[in-house]
DNA sequence: TTATATTAGCCAAATATTGTCAAGTCAAAA
DNA sequence: TTTTGACTTGACAATATTTGGCTAATATAA
């Protein structure tokens, strides 16, 4: 349950591998990197496919580790932000008894 | 459990207020007020705060329903969406924990 | 000291969101 | 059928937010 930034560090670091070198192979400015590994930076759609595909074996982590984040800093300081994650969780879960 | 718009949209026509009465009151263009209620146009968090405050009764109704729309846009189309919002809960949760 | 890795600050560029106006629809009243 | 009133729509201007990447600063080790 990290969030993103530390998720990407950790996974880079768990590979011994630098910024220069996770950002050649994604190119990702490595400033930029650092940026998001510090939670500095809120990694776009783009860069998360990209980093969760980097990162293979830890696809769905990286993912949710982003998502989760940005859901979180949406209602953060909302005294009713929990609440309506609740109300969020049963409207989604209505919409998709709709698709199927 | 409704959205932002038809809930402002039947808490306004419950009151029997027309659109530049209400946006009267709030300062609020009454087209803008026109695309919020049908969802055209996401209110900003002023917006909601005056709305919520007009109507009073229904405060926090209209931010719940205004904060969990803003989640569940945040997540649609995305197959983990779900599954990361429980997670943003207990994140949430957590948080709640350190604070206190 | 020198070299390498990372972080910080800055700000222009790119994106996204909002606000406004003029024109449009529609239904009911005159 | 013309007019009126409420609301909607589309286009675009105005704002706000986010992003990218440069340069400089910092840190750490050789």
């Amino acid at each position: 349950m990290k969030n993103i930034g530390d998720t990407l560090r950790a996974l880079r670091e768990s590979k011994g591998l630098l910024l220069r070198e996770v950002g050649a192979e994604l190119s990702l400015d490595p400033t930029l990197l650092s940026k998001i590994e510090r939670n500095d930076r809120m990694p776009t759609k783009e860069q998360v496919k990209a980093l969760s595909e980097f990162y293979e074996d830890k696809k769905n982590e990286v993912v949710i580790a982003w998502l989760s984040d940005k859901l979180v800093y949406e209602v953060q300081d909302e005294d009713l932000g929990l609440l309506a994650m609740k109300v969020a969780e049963k409207k989604i879960e209505y919409i998709k008894t709709q698709k199927s």
